[in-house]
RNA sequence: GCCCCCAUCGUCUAGUGGCCUAGGACACCACCCUUUCAAGGUGGCGGCACGGGUUCGAAUCCCGUUGGGGGUGCCA
């Protein structure tokens, strides 16, 4: 496909960083807006080569994302550590050109002579020494006088005195080829046009942008985007922070959610809210409008998008969403005593009530299992008072004998039988929800009866009114 | 140490010299609605880091200070 390419390069490391997501999504919406190309190179160490699942993880992660490796804007997966003699050839190119050069030192000889000539780090020492390859010796880069100016779309022009950069490291002294030759390097040979990538990486883009210019190459449009930070404002960190996307997948957030969240992390879309559908996100996003300062990763509004997200399914979809929280091992009920039109029937009141749908289950459990788990505070509350349990016992007897069993008749029957009592509908119901749920809270109780149907209802408020005793 | 980036309510942000007595969202608080809990509605709390300029006029432009972050490895 024509157009720009656009790379992203992950490393893998076991799970996928939200941060890595934010800008995955990103460079997917430029690159798909603009009739171009997302470059996915999976960074590979030799840890992550003997650990396939690490990069299996990266591409089932960027697809609950929406980034499909089918989808045509889709080029990959490459892996770096394929190129590595590419890498080597490039640096032979370097020295020939007399933009590399070998070095003997080693970092105590350096240690040692930035010391003695009170110095901060190289100083070039070995740049005319002449040296030719041999084990041990590094390849550095000669760094040329004056400035570099990375053009960078999201801060515009950054400029850099050459002579605070040192000459750095090309091959190693046993000739593996180092990071940040690499990345140029397979960036120059996959015709990458643009590099949008975390602001951590600006400090180094002037080396890489030398390097391109010395193989001969117009860099990319760089972009460098603001990092996600935690309370303390220090980047996210997996020790501290709760950073991989699987376990918010796993944890019930809709991938639509995590999807409009992230990418309005920095970002705002035209509209007048930031609840936003992806194919909007994507005809929005523009690098130039990307703030320039670090966003703090804030669990409780990605949950409040997430609420916004499950209501927003149509309660088919919202079926579909929750069946694997629904028939999950650690449910109370056998997995086949699930009802599907019953959850279908009561979804528009489960909705507004989860924040992710790890929450659905508990929510209907008490329609799946023989005998509800009854909360024993929940219950003394709602039997507290010699009313509470008078009505328990009379709507128990009232609903035995009730013509049509529906929502508005089990309604009416209650609120009657409350008033006789002086109570509220709200004090009324009390103690019939727990003894039909369990639990003091839950959807709205009369509609849950009617579905939950004449007979289980009966059994469970007679095995109550027992209790009572 | 040196280099680079950043700076609007607690948080995410709108804002590109007059429309700003700074707008929205999350969070928090109150009230309304109500069948518990949510959801929803209404309202409240709360901010341009500081100091100098430039200008008739500055959140917005410039300089400095302070604060925060990042980089600076034979890590990726």
């Amino acid at each position: 496909m024509a157009g720009p390419r656009y790379r992203f390069a992950p490393s893998p490391t076991g799970f996928f960083h939200v941060g890595g997501a934010r800008t995955a999504l990103w460079n997917w919406a430029l690159a798909r807006r603009e009739g171009g190309t997302f470059v996915l190179r999976i960074e590979d160490t030799d840890e992550a080569r003997n650990r396939p699942e690490w990069t299996t993880g990266i591409i089932d992660a960027l697809a609950w994302l929406g980034i499909s490796t089918a989808d045509p804007h889709f080029e990959g997966p490459y892996f770096q550590s394929q190129y590595a003699s590419d890498h080597v050839d490039a640096a032979q190119r370097l020295v020939e050109a007399g933009a590399a050069y070998y070095c003997d030192m080693t970092p105590a000889d350096i240690e040692e002579r930035s010391k003695a000539e009170g110095t901060q780090g190289y100083g070039g020492w070995s740049r005319d020494s002449g040296l030719g390859p041999a084990p041990g010796r590094v390849l550095r880069f000669r760094v040329p006088a004056g400035t570099t100016v990375v053009r960078d779309a999201v801060r515009g022009e950054v400029e850099f005195d050459n002579s605070t950069i040192e000459d750095f490291v090309l091959l190693r002294g046993n000739g593996s080829p180092m990071f940040l030759l690499a990345n140029v390097v397979d960036d120059v040979q996959m015709r990458i046009t643009h590099v949008v990538r975390a602001e951590e990486h600006l400090p180094n883009t002037p080396k890489q942008q030398m390097i391109w210019s010395a193989l001969g190459h117009e860099p990319p449009v760089w972009a460098h985007v603001p990092v996600l930070v935690n309370e303390t404002r220090k980047k996210l960190s997996k020790r501290r922070d709760k950073v991989a996307l699987e376990m918010f997948r796993d944890e019930g957030y809709l991938a639509s959610a995590m999807v409009n969240y992230l990418m309005t992390l920095g970002w705002t879309p035209k509209g007048d809210s930031e609840i936003c559908a992806w194919d909007q996100m994507e005809s929005d996003f523009r690098l130039e409008d990307v703030n320039h300062s670090p966003a703090f990763f804030d669990l409780k509004k990605l949950a409040a998008f997430n609420g916004d997200h499950i209501r927003m399914l149509s309660p088919e979809a919202f079926v579909e969403a929750c069946m694997p929280w629904l028939t999950a091992p650690d449910v109370p009920y056998p997995a086949e005593r699930l009802d599907r039109a019953l959850v279908r029937a009561m979804a528009p009141h489960i909705q507004p009530r989860c924040v992710t749908l790890a929450d659905a289950p508990a929510l209907l459990d008490f329609f799946f299992v023989d005998e509800p788990v009854v909360d024993p505070d929940a219950w003394a509350k709602a039997t507290a008072t010699d009313e509470m349990r008078a009505v328990l016992v009379e709507s128990t007897d009232a609903y035995g004998a009730v013509a049509e069993w529906t929502a508005a008749s089990l309604k009416d029957l209650l609120e009657r039988i409350g008033e006789s009592h002086g109570l509220k509908l709200g004090k009324a119901q009390a103690s019939i929800r727990v003894a039909v749920t369990g639990r003091a809270v839950g959807p709205p109780l009369f509609e849950s009866l009617e579905f939950l149907g004449r007979e289980r209802t009966l059994a469970r408020l007679h095995g109550a009114v027992l209790r009572l005793a």
